[in-house]
RNA sequence: GUCCCUGUAGCUCAAUGGACAGAGCAGGACUCUUCUAAGGUCUUGAUGGGGGUUCGAUUCCCUCCAGGGACACCA
């Protein structure tokens, strides 16, 4: 049990004992004051004042003057209608220490998690397209539920999806072969030939709809792995793979396992075959579907008129494999707002076929421009390296010239980090429910609630730390009594709870706000709390806090997939 | 038309049904002979409208308004 726990504990326990007979308070019933001065945890005194039918201030201050200072709690005293305590700095401090010290590089995690495996679907991207900021927020989402999960215990298996065999790529596919047949692609411009291919497939059959049939006719090619567009679809689906795989890997990402659409078609064919045997799956109106009236969901159309496939049918086949390959016992695909109607046809669907796992979706709400969605049809897209190069570039400027002196290799260490961070976290700093409209010049801002401020806070502790040379360090709160000393210390305890309530609800804007608050504590206690001036106890307390406040940044950081550096 | 999401300060966002609704940016005023000024301090400024439930509502319910999204051949 965590520090924080026991401290509620034994609060619950003072309160239980002050109270009438038969009066058990709950964990949940404990909460924080808006203000530090005005105590650690709190103790709303409403349910008991109803029951008694009392003034709720007045049980307060009968309550508070029955609890007297023990173990972790300094005091207890009313404040209004709650029963507030102070914690007990020395006592608390030293205990989260301990703690700190003794789970190191785990300090934070659980095991609730223990002996479940657990599937993220995520970073589901498309071949023959480029990559955008909107797969951004899913990339980096993903990444940091992976994260959370293992922290939580979970045996976690992240995978990918790509989409390397739907519409859009019969629509390139046929039009390089119409249009652009043995055009010599160089190999850096191969990506940009593919975005353009793409456009102008969709202005082509925007303009001359009967060219539809052609498209159809190169999708069902492809789907049956015939005729002589497949060499042209390889090779450039190949294309398409190395530089996902280079983004993903330029990104950190953590995927175990890469699915593709082309591998599951077979086997969506089986099933579907069985399900229509079994007459789950229906022809209408010339498409064959699984009606889900019933459910309130309208029908899950599998196949076309056509003949050909859609997402919702591949995907019953991919939901098969993965079963297969790793019998998960949960499911969990991270997948943008707009797909909430057609996963929950999925999940019925596969409902119906008998599948029993537990399957959710993790959704967010897409990034828009200011003047719209995106739509890489049309190619009003940002893709992910111009904002990269706009985020390096900026962060070089400010390196540049706040050090001159540092050598070149030096100076892209950090610039690289302080792009990347700032890159992820205004990705996950908002609430996932939330669209993002993306703006550059906020993008590019290192400044405030963003990821270089965090960057800069743990440089400054490293600096500081490394100042301070062979000077010890002490694992004691005596001398500590600065506010923001004492906030401090109360927000590395706090910070198990906040992995877990981050992991639990998949929502790392949690964590994101947690270590900004972190951040900006730490920030006033340099401010107005010296560390390296005078020797003594004070220095070797306040250097052991500043090393703790360290670490915890560090590890927040990680979760969230943030890497830090030492200088900045 | 049906369903879902969102509406909080000039802008972008916080707030397990609780204590004076918090931040960041932008604006104004300070602050580097103290450890990194990508910082700190002070300051201006807000719950879309109307009902209801509750001791207490930004939060829950109803309704209206506004924006976005989904609803059979895209993904």
């Amino acid at each position: 049990m965590y520090t924080i726990q026991k401290a509620k504990t034994e609060f619950l326990q003072a309160i239980k004992q002050a109270a009438p007979a038969g009066f058990i308070p709950a964990l949940e019933d404990l909460e924080t004051p808006p203000d530090q001065k005005m105590g650690d945890l709190a103790f709303p005194c409403f349910d008991l004042a109803k029951s008694l039918k009392r003034n709720p201030a007045e049980i307060a201050t009968e309550l508070a003057a029955k609890i007297g200072p023990k173990g972790l709690i300094a005091e207890a005293k009313a404040v209004g209608p709650y029963v507030n305590v102070v914690l007990n700095l020395k006592a608390f401090g030293e205990a989260v220490y301990g703690e700190m010290k003794e789970l190191a590089q785990e300090y934070g995690m659980s095991d609730v998690g223990k002996d479940k495996r657990l599937m993220v679907e995520f970073a589901n991207l498309n071949s023959h397209k480029d990559v955008h900021i909107g797969h951004l927020r899913n990339l980096f989402v993903g990444q940091a539920a992976v994260n959370l999960l293992k922290a939580t215990g979970y045996d976690v298996i992240p995978v990918a999806y790509i989409n390397d065999l739907g519409l859009h790529v019969a629509k390139s596919v046929w039009c390089m072969k119409t249009y652009h047949k043995d055009e010599d692609v160089k190999l850096e411009n191969r990506i940009a030939f593919l975005r353009d291919v793409y456009i102008e497939a969709n202005t082509l059959l925007e303009e001359q709809p009967a060219l539809v049939a052609q498209v159809t006719e190169t999708f069902r090619h492809l789907e049956e792995q015939r005729g002589d567009e497949i060499a042209l679809w390889k090779e450039t689906r190949a294309w398409s793979i190395d530089y996902l795989k280079q983004v993903y890997n330029e990104l950190d990402l953590t995927i175990d396992h890469w699915y593709f659409e082309s591998e599951v078609i077979a086997k969506t064919k089986k099933i579907i075959e069985g399900l229509i045997k079994q007459g789950i799956v229906k022809q209408s109106e010339g498409a064959w579907i699984v009606d889900l009236k019933e459910q309130d969901l309208g029908v899950n159309l599998l196949i076309k008129t056509d003949g050909t496939l859609l997402y919702n049918a591949k995907d019953l086949g991919l939901a098969m494999k993965k079963e297969d390959d790793y019998h998960p016992t949960r499911s969990i695909y991270v997948v943008d707002e707009r797909q909430s109607h057609a996963l929950k046809q999925l999940f019925a669907t596969l409902k119906l076929m008998g599948f029993e796992r537990e399957l959710q979706h993790l959704s967010y709400e897409f990034v828009t421009l200011e003047g719209g969605a995106m739509a890489a049809r049309k190619g009003n897209v940002i893709r992910y390296e111009d904002l990269r190069d706009e985020l390096l570039g900026e962060a070089r400027r400010e390196t540049k010239s706040r050090h001159e002196d540092w050598s070149k290799k030096k100076i892209e260490k950090v610039v690289r980090a302080v792009a990347f961070a700032a890159l992820r976290f205004s990705m996950l700093k908002q609430d996932n429910g939330k669209k993002i409209v993306f703006n550059l010049k906020e993008a590019v801002s290192f400044e405030g609630f963003t990821g270089p401020y965090l960057l800069y806070t743990y440089a400054r502790i490293q600096s500081l730390l490394k100042k301070a040379g062979r000077k010890k360090a002490k694992a004691t709160t005596a001398t500590l009594t600065h506010p923001t000393e004492h906030q401090l210390v109360f927000l590395l305890a706090k910070y198990p709870e906040i992995v877990f309530d981050t992991a639990q609800t998949l929502a790392p804007s949690m964590l994101a706000q947690f270590l900004f608050d972190l951040a900006k504590t730490f920030a006033e206690f340099y401010a107005q709390v010296p560390v390296l001036t005078k020797e003594g106890p004070d220095l070797s307390e306040r250097l052991a806090l500043v090393r703790a406040v360290g670490t915890v940044l560090a590890q927040g950081l990680e979760l969230l997939g943030i890497d830090l550096i030492d200088e900045m």
